[in-house]
DNA sequence: CGGGGACTGTGACGGTCGTTACAGACCGCC
DNA sequence: GGCGGTCTGTAACGACCGTCACAGTCCCCG
């Protein structure tokens, strides 16, 4: 269980928003990237657009105090969002992927009050928030998806609250793990594959749960046969099992 | 420390969703409601329309499993939204008040997961989905200021997950007082008065602590005299000395 | 091939919370 | 005025968590 990809924690600040693409190009973009599972499309799109940008692991799309009204259309990754405590700890509030925005709480509050860390290396195209309203406004469809996007990340939030309201730590993490191979599994064998790598720790971050407990709490779903380690680190989990555990 | 208003608790379905109003008029009263101080325009717009509905305490707008995708403009009163664990808990989500919209989350997915409950008396006006999306479509201010609306909500929302990423009582218990101060605080001596009634166990849904710690930790407030209740039971707060507390 | 760094596993201790169980206060209604 | 219901205050107990401390593991890089 260790990370595969290199460590390059502080590089790579995005630079000044694009501005020349194709209105059209934009809404295609905008429309696209906001649909969840549109990734052949959004590959299209955001070619036509030209301007993706690089993003190695660790490296943040945006930062506390940034006061660009950005958002970012994610060609290729998964992108943490979240806050750092004023006692240190770092606070996941959602992660983000291919197909998805980020960067959208600009429009109600500069500068930022949260940050955005790739967590795998990521692809994204940065689109000032302005240009986004343009589109909004003159594409029915676009703002269509947009709006149910939005509203996805919030329902989303509140199952974050959800989550945060129980004090069992076994509860809480076989939610995270449930949602973890809803949004990044991939079938193998009998099993789930979680298709990215995540450290004890950020699973903490998204539990709120210290990292020995989720140490703890993995073994123990280990021992029952319902989590496994694959050889990349990479976690196996049986998802009718695990939803099947509240109950007992 | 007393409830003031009778109960009535399973009273008040709302009816179908209106529809015959002037699409101007539902314009006006999509971006009057949306901002957050607008209760004047807010008034006139919603007279105009004609049907606000009256939710009495407890009566919910809308509840789990309901399918109509709508909206409720909050003309006057306070409204929570939130829903009931499978424990039977009660988790508070989040408080709306005069001006904002509740039940935007119908957008992306509907039956509900979520309900919406008249924490007072409240006022509110019902339009369909479907029409609120016209009128953002046609009316660029509007649109604005919904986005911005959603995202505060959004923010809103991170915030509860920042709370209740604590695991301190008296941290989120003071910072449920400080959000209510700002939301329904009225100046009075030195102090801030919350201008409506809340039950220890309100307090408790929206910290996610039990109400016997809510009510030992508002006591050791109370006995530093940071908190003291006024005659009908309201909240008495000292904003400055509780912002200041957590650095303790 | 060896050292360093990041990640994971595990134990012990102290603190705090939820639960359960009551008692007291206050209101409204009959 | 009494009764029932709701809300608040308190205590005791057991369970669980965070923290600290450290050992073990694996990879990468030199």
């Amino acid at each position: 269980m260790i990370a595969e990809g290199h460590r390059t924690p502080f590089a790579n600040r995005l630079p000044a928003a694009l501005s020349n693409e194709a209105s059209a190009s934009v809404a295609a973009l905008v429309a696209g990237a906001l649909a969840a599972n549109f990734r052949g499309k959004l590959c299209d799109t955001v070619l036509r657009d030209g301007a993706p940008l690089h993003f190695p692991k660790g490296a943040r799309l945006y930062d506390v105090g940034d006061e660009r009204r950005t958002f970012f259309f994610i060609r290729h990754g998964i992108v943490k969002v979240g806050r750092i405590t004023p006692e240190g700890h770092e606070i996941i509030y959602d992660l983000r992927k291919d197909g998805a925005v980020v960067g959208e709480l600009c429009v109600h509050e500069t500068p930022r009050r949260e940050r955005a860390v790739a967590l795998a290396a990521t692809q994204a195209v940065a689109v000032p928030y302005d240009r986004v309203f343009e589109v909004l406004q003159r594409n029915g469809p676009a703002l269509q998806q947009f709006l149910e996007s939005i509203c996805q990340v919030l329902a989303d939030a509140y199952g974050q609250v959800d989550l945060l309201s129980t004090r069992d730590t076994l509860a809480r993490l076989s939610r995270v793990l449930l949602r973890l191979a809803a949004e990044f599994g991939r079938p193998a064998g009998d099993l789930i594959e979680i298709d990215a790598y995540f450290t004890q720790e950020e699973i903490a971050q998204m539990t709120a749960v210290s990292r020995e407990k989720i140490s703890r709490a993995l073994n123990r779903l280990r021992e029952r046969g319902i989590v496994r380690y694959s050889r990349g680190g990479h976690l196996l989990i049986d998802s009718r099992a695990l939803a099947a555990l509240p109950c007992e």
